[in-house]
Formats: C-alpha cells, structure tokens, sequence
DNA sequence: CAGACTCGTCAACACTTGTTCACTAAAAAA
DNA sequence: TTTTTTAGTGAACAAGTGTTGACGAGTCTG
C-alpha cells in the first residue's frame, strides 16, 4: 500500500508543484476560509508535499497569495477586452454583456471567490491590488462611455461617476451570486434578470443627466 | 515597578471584563486583521486578562463574534429608523440622509470594519447574519418607496430591485470610505458628492421606469 | 458573621504553526 | 559519462494555539 494523502489530489509530477500549491491553495479557499486564513502546512499538505518544498517556488504565503490575484484578474482583463470591442453599447446589448460576464463568473469561480474574500479581508498589499484593478475597470469603462455621441454633454468626472455606480453594483451582484450553490440554477437566473433591469434603470438615468446644472 | 499589558488598555475592573473583550476584539480589528483571524489569547492579552477568563463570558470566539454583529447592527438600526420616519424622500434630501449616513459611518468605524471583513471573508453563520439583517434594510427601503404616489405603477418585484441598486450601491461606497484614512476629510468628502450624484442619477431612472413593459 | 457563588488566576496538556538545516534523487549541463 | 543544479524529503526548533482543571480572592446573600 503506497502512501496516500488525505485528499483527493495525488502527488504532483516532479516540476509540478508550483501548480500544484496554486490549485490546492484555491480548492481551501472554496472549501475552508479566506486565503489570508490558510497555513502554509494545510496548502502543502493538500498539495500533497512536504512543508519545505513550498519555499521552493514561493518566499512565504503572501507571494502565493499575489500570484492568485495575478492569475485571477489575467483572464478576466482579456475577457472584458473582448466584449468591450463588441458593438456600441445600447440597451439591447445589456443583457448579453451581464449574461457572458456571469457564465465566466460561473467559470471561475474559485478566482472570484478569493479575490472576493480578499477585497475586505485581506492584508493591506492585497487589498490595494485588487482596488487597483477594480478602478482599473472602471476607468476603461468610463472611456468607453465618453466614445458615445448621447454623452457628449456629460463632463470626465461625471461619467467616472457613473462607471462607478455600475462597476459598484456588478460587483456586488457578482458577490450575491457566489453566496449561491454552484447548483442552485434559478437563484443564478434571478440574480441575472435583476442584474439586467438594474443596469437598465442605470442607463435610463444616464440618459436625463446634465452635467452643466448644479453639479460642481 | 507593577506588571503592565503591552497594549494601552488597563486590566479592568472586576466584572468589566465582558465588555473589555469586546473592546479589545473591536480593536484588534482596525489595526491588525479581521475577526475571524483574530486568535482567542491576544483578544483577552489586549483585554488584560488571562486566556481562561474568556470563558466565563463566551463560550467560544465565535459567539464574541455574534455579540458583537448584534451590537454593531442594533444601534445603526435605530438610527435607521430615525432618518425614515423623516420627510418624504425626494431628490433635495438625498444629500442629508447621505450625510448623516456617512457621519454615522465615521462615528461608528470600527463596528463598520468588523462587519465588512466579515460580510465577504467570516464563517457561514456570520456571512449569513449579515446578509440577513441587509436583505432587512433592502425591505424596509422599498417598503417606504411603495408609499410615493409617483412610483404607484411600479410592482413590488421592480421596488425590490430598485433599493437593491440603492443599497449595493451605499455598501461599495462605504467599504470605500473604510478604505481611507480617517484624518484624509478632503477623500470623505468627495465620496459623498459622489455619493450623492449616484443617488440622484438612480432617482432619475427610477423616475422613468415602467413596470408594465418588457419586465417579467 | 458564615456560606455560597461569581469571576478571575495559574499550571499544564496536546497540537499546529513558520522556518532552519542537512541530505538525496532526479534532471540538465558539461 | 561525469558534473552540477534543481526540486524534493525528513527531523528538529521555538513560538503560539484552544481547552482542561484545581484554586482562591471578592462579592453577595442568608
């Protein structure tokens, strides 16, 4: 009977490991508590190394921690160059742009759930990488909106204002829609449709503002 | 020379004890890391009790952890209710209730902190704690808007998301606002102008919507 | 005043944590 | 092939963890 480990992931293949602690670090984090909370003894474990192996590819846990986030937020940054380039936002298109967001949540979801978890909860260094790319996202989306002829009224500091009000808002739905099971298909569809009718509501005020009135 | 703790609070009276804990808990949370990373011998070493004295009053870190959600929630619901019970709501008192929702933000920064690191990052029990008593302010909002003769033709289903929007909206900004620093006003302040043209941008769409069209 | 009870202390336990160092098998480079 | 470098193991450490039980000072109650 050869040694086993306790959890399901067998011993990583020799030059492996580094992938093997990314992975087994992601699955606690799904399975246990935040990142921040994890002990580089469990990740190992779960890795199926010994303990002194994890220095070999990382200086300690906050390392690992910021090639997450780093991984986290790749895929995603290329996803949304995607289907910003798509056509000219309008209302129609609402509903599709929240629909491919949520399948990719869906998809990713241990990466959404640790950058979740440590938004508020992490170390200082953490929290403002991941603050860093929030703003990032809003900033491009404020561009975008600053390309369509209906918004040439509305000054950069407004449309900023409102790119935060939908990245504020996505962001919170995409936290709801973690705290469901991966099963629960029509609390997913609720979150989506309420989702759609927000971002509508949104634009419908996009529509009436003017920045020349009393606003500083 | 008599034995001092390291910290700066003194060893409490006698039958004080209770409620230094929870000082000590709620500290520990501004400046070190979130209460679930909290270890039960440093909240009683920061209290300036011995570790075996916590268990005369909780039973274990996570029913300090409730006590605590329950204080930090039981005061701001009161205030809560204060502010409704005003005036109708219209777009010109946006700024006060802002104001004074923030006042309260800043006045009470620690209870706010505890509760957002645990909103995302805390055990199941206490996730779900929070999220309840916010599903309860969400209600209560779109209780009150049921009441404006302007948003008669809006159905229930469309109120709920409309102060969803509302209160998704408030909880991102005041995790911005715990971000800063408590000295930075000038940060302060632009958050709640912010703030507020988020607001009424919402008041606007909220204005134009119409239940009976598309909407399910 | 005497007894009971409340609320704190002290010592000890079994266990987990991060990190060190010396060692070796396997792969890469010479 | 031989040599060197890489990437893993294993034992050991000091420190911190939650929790136990017996004990005693202070306070309340009779």
């Amino acid at each position: 009977m050869t040694k086993e480990t306790t959890s399901r992931s067998r011993k990583p293949k020799r030059g492996q490991t580094r992938e093997a602690l990314m992975a087994a670090a992601l699955d606690l984090v799904v399975k246990k508590a935040p990142f921040s909370a994890l002990s580089l003894r469990e990740v190992t474990k779960k890795a199926g190394v010994v303990p002194t192996a994890f220095y070999r590819h990382f200086p300690d846990m906050s390392a690992l921690g910021l090639t997450l986030l780093d991984e986290s937020f790749r895929t995603l940054r290329q996803m949304m160059r995607q289907v910003r380039q798509q056509e000219l936002p309008n209302e129609r298109m609402l509903r599709g742009s929240m629909e491919t967001y949520f399948n990719y949540v869906r998809d990713n979801r241990a990466h959404f759930l640790f950058v979740a978890k440590e938004l508020a909860g992490g170390t200082p260094t953490m929290r403002n990488a991941i603050r860093r790319e929030i703003r990032m996202f809003t900033n491009e989306l404020a561009m975008d909106m600053a390309r369509f002829p209906f918004l040439n009224h509305v000054n950069a500091e407004d449309l900023q204002m409102m790119a935060g009000l939908v990245v504020n808002n996505v962001t919170a739905l995409t936290q709801e829609m973690l705290e469901l099971e991966e099963i629960d298909e029509t609390g997913q569809q609720e979150v989506l449709i309420t989702a759609e009718k927000q971002l509508r509501l949104i634009y419908f005020g996009v529509g009436m503002w003017r920045s020349d009135k009393s606003n500083a």
